[in-house]
DNA sequence: TACATATGTAAGGAAATCTAACATTGTATT
DNA sequence: AATACAATGTTAGATTTCCTTACATATGTA
């Protein structure tokens, strides 16, 4: 796994790249829009990609956009892009779509 | 700055990835082999590449290599890749190197 | 009005980290 | 042999971070 997907970072350290207080933070997973890890004592670790769908929650927040409809939107985007790399041909060992 | 260079990995965690005791890490600090950051209140934070040289420096302990030596290895291993650019001409902007 | 959303804040407890000191073991120097 | 340095463990006390739960509040929505 690249490191952008490794669940390393704590809590407070998202509160300072992302600006979200520790009880957004906790609450947009609580909604469904983000899933850290848990180490085996119950702290929360984060990757980079969450950081980077945090501040994409934090845009939505401000428009407006609520929790709801940014998770729809959010697995959407992952939808997506799993199926540009379909078209791309690399699940084709997966889903034998060619041929 | 990358994620790989992003100081954002607290101790612990490094623990974990490299298996070196807390001891360890801070001694090889204190032995200039890795620079981590720290936050305001002074707790330690790490990046990939500190724990790539943590793991670095874990291999040539085994084989009893001491601190010293691992941190001379190092700069000469930082000096050879800016080497490396250099000659690949990323840096020719700053150096003024061909023509 | 009643309910849901989104966030703040407080309390109490548990976990993580920090520094400093002392102990131990091995290796090197005198 | 005695001394010194290197590398690591361990302990102790203090500080910081994180956790959950609960209550408060403002705003929007059925």
């Amino acid at each position: 796994m690249s490191y952008k997907h490794k669940k390393v970072i704590s809590i407070g350290t998202v509160n300072e790249l992302t600006g979200l207080s520790l009880r957004q933070i906790r609450y947009y997973e609580e909604r469904g829009l983000i899933y850290p890890e848990r180490t085996k004592r119950g702290t929360r670790k984060y990757s980079f990609s969450d950081v980077e769908t945090l501040l994409q929650i934090a845009d939505k927040r401000e428009e407006g956009v609520q929790t709801y409809e940014i998770r729809r939107d959010l697995q959407d985007t992952k939808k997506g892009k799993v199926m540009e790399r379909m078209l791309r041909g690399q699940l084709n060992a997966h889903f034998k779509l060619n041929k």
